[in-house]
DNA sequence: TTGACCCCCATGATATCCCATGGTATCCCA
DNA sequence: TGGGATACCATGGGATATCATGGGGGTCAA
């Protein structure tokens, strides 16, 4: 199955590496990608990753808007402004930079989380609060069906 | 009839590994999946578990949604940040995780309960407590059906 | 010359593959 | 219908592969 699916956690070594989770590194090795597109989140301290294909569905999101309109210039401000690519070493690992920790908050640990067409990264702690705070609302949203 | 029905306690052995039962085995794999789609049930103790099908369930489910709506985030988080794919190996088990220990409360041994489209997997105590009172709310429901 | 970055290799833990065993259910035939 | 043969199944364990992590050392640029 072709997604991004589960999580993991893992460390980040002297050096600020850390190991992208196996499952995920194969996936991006069958669409042949050696380089990871990351964005900053916008409603989450999170970060946004995945291959060439995230950025051009983007940018096909952004072309069915009309270029002349501020929406337009936001969207390209974000998608390629607030973006970096991350290179993966022989040992599926990245660098972590300083602008991603900055973002996240993650100092010796990052969480890995699937979302289907890409996956995040977390600081562990805020991850499991997020977590359990989506938990909480699909439950409520359960209830409310129910009734 | 493919449907995932009855229940059966199996053991955990020293690997971690415990084997799915026969019924749900022979059902997923005349669906042709090898790997078992598995999700912490959001308001059970228990691992929500099935083939693809389950998974693609869920996105149709979503798919229903706007996907700027918060609702969609939440679902995406919880479907696929929240679940794992479980390879199952040769001889029909499947190892357990740290991640599914903690939400369920397993230790040495697996209650296998089947629920028609999918199947959970308890801490055998657990189970029955919960079985218990379910079977007293149907009870209760019969009754005042029954005035 | 000193980091930042990159390529390579080492290691322990865990997952995966493969085969063995004993118990139980199923089948078959007299 | 009884009872032996057979198939299926849960469980155990050895061997091997994969994975996350650690670290050496080289290169290039400031």
């Amino acid at each position: 199955m072709d997604r991004f699916l589960s999580n993991a956690i893992n460390k980040v070594d002297k050096k600020g590496r850390v190991s992208i989770p196996a499952p995920f590194r194969n996936l991006l090795e069958k669409r042949k990608e050696s380089q990871l597109y990351t964005l900053n989140s916008i409603d989450m301290p999170a970060i946004d990753a995945g291959g060439t294909d995230l950025l051009i569905t983007y940018e096909e999101r952004m072309a069915e808007l009309d270029p002349l309109t501020g929406a337009f210039d936001d969207l390209s401000f974000y998608y390629h402004g607030d973006s970096a690519w991350m290179k993966i070493d022989g040992d599926g690992r990245i660098v972590l930079t300083e602008a991603l920790r900055d973002h996240t908050g993650i100092t010796d640990q990052v969480a890995f989380v699937g979302r289907g067409t890409f996956f995040q990264m977390w600081e562990p702690q805020k991850f499991a609060a997020y977590r359990s705070e989506a938990r909480q609302r699909i439950l409520q949203m359960k209830q409310r069906l129910a009734q």
